[in-house]
DNA sequence: ATAGCAGATAAGAATGGTTCTTGTCAAGAA
DNA sequence: TTCTTGACAAGAACCATTCTTATCTGCTAT
C-alpha cells in the first residue's frame, strides 16, 4: 500500500494508524472493526474519521468495498481483482485469488460495455463443516464478559466489538 | 410463483397484492419501491407489511435478497439460479440467464465446501453509453415535481419514491 | 513572523433503511 | 361463544452511515 504525501491526500497520524491496521489485513473488516482496533492505539480517533479515510482510500482505489453482507460494509485493502468464498453459517469471508475467464456471449450482455467481474462462492466453512450437525458452543468475550451461542467462534464480540476476544466456554 | 395457502402462509390479500407486483418482475424493486406501488391499489399498506411479506417469502425460497447494492436490499422474485449485470452509471441490475461452469480448484478451496456462487459483472448500460460523455439532463417527476441531475433517466423520483414517472426536461 | 486558507479531526446530530413493539382485528378450532 | 394464532397498521426504535459544526493543523503568500 502506498504510503505518500501525494495529491492532496494528507497522511495524518489517525490516517497512517488506520492505514496500518488495513495493511496485510485479510478479514475484510467492517469501519466498527477497523475504529475498535484502531482506537487501542489511539484513543482519541473518531469513527467518523474512519468513514472519512475510507472514503477517501476507496476514491484512490487503495481498498475496495464489499458489499457482501447486507448489514454493513466490508473494506479490502487487497486491490487485485479476485474473488470472494463466504461461508453462510458464520458469515466468514476469504478471498480466492485464481482469475476465472468468464466471456459473456453477445446475446446475454443486453448492450451492456462490461468492464470486471466479481464471483461470490457460497459454502461452508471447515470450521462449520467440522461442527457438522446441531452442535452448539457458548463464547464469552474476554473483554466485556457478553456471551453468544453459536456453532463457530464468532471473530467479533457481539456487543463490545472487539476482535479475536470471544473464547469457548466449558 | 406459488399462490397457495400452505404451511402457515396465509395468503392475505396484502400478500396477493405483493405477490402480484412482485410476479414477472425484472426490476429488482426495494422494499420501498414495492411499498409505493402497491399502495397505488392498496392504500392502508404499510411498509412493515411488506417487510413481513419479504421476510416469509424469502424463508419460503419465492424471493431472492439481491446485496448488490449497499444504499438498499433488492429483491427478485426469479428464484432460478443467475447473475447479473450492473451499470456502474445508473446502478440498473438485469438479470444474466446463463450458467457458467466455474469449477474452483481445491487449493483455492481452503476447504469450503461450495454449494453455490452468484457473478455480479460490472459496466455500462446501453443507455447510458449512448450518453457517453459529460452530457447531463434534468429529470422532473410527474408526481411530485422533483427534479434530479443525471446522466440516465432514474427509475424511481429520489423524493416520492414513484417508479416511472421522471421524464426528461426541455 | 503573521494572516489567511485548505483540509483534517472529534463530537455529536441527522438520516434513512430495516426491525421491533404495541394494540387491534379476522379466521379457524374447541 | 371463547380461545388461539397469525396478520395488520402505525409508529417507535435501532444502527450503520453521513452530515454538521467548531476547532485545529500545516502550508503559503504577503
Amino acid at each position: 500500500m502506498e504510503r505518500q504525501r501525494e495529491r492532496g491526500f494528507k497522511l495524518t497520524p489517525q490516517r497512517l494508524a488506520i492505514l496500518e491496521y488495513l495493511d496485510g489485513n485479510r478479514d475484510h473488516p467492517a469501519a466498527e472493526d477497523i475504529y475498535h482496533n484502531v482506537k487501542k492505539s489511539f484513543p482519541t480517533m473518531s469513527l467518523a474519521t474512519v468513514y472519512n479515510t475510507l472514503e477517501a482510500l476507496k476514491r484512490r482505489g487503495e481498498v475496495v468495498e464489499l458489499t457482501i453482507d447486507p448489514e454493513r460494509r466490508h473494506y479490502d485493502p487487497n486491490t487485485e481483482p479476485h474473488h470472494h468464498l463466504i461461508c453462510l453459517r458464520c458469515k466468514k469471508i476469504v478471498d480466492v485469488h485464481k482469475e476465472f475467464r468468464i466471456n459473456i456471449p453477445p446475446a446475454q450482455r443486453q448492450g451492456f460495455r462490461i468492464t470486471g467481474n466479481h464471483i461470490e462462492f457460497y459454502g461452508v466453512c471447515p470450521e462449520c463443516t467440522r461442527k457438522g450437525g446441531v452442535e452448539m458452543a457458548v463464547f464469552k468475550c474476554e473483554s466485556c464478559g457478553a456471551t453468544k451461542e453459536g456453532r463457530c467462534k464468532p471473530k467479533k464480540c457481539p456487543k463490545c466489538g472487539e476482535t479475536g476476544t470471544m473464547s469457548k466456554q466449558g
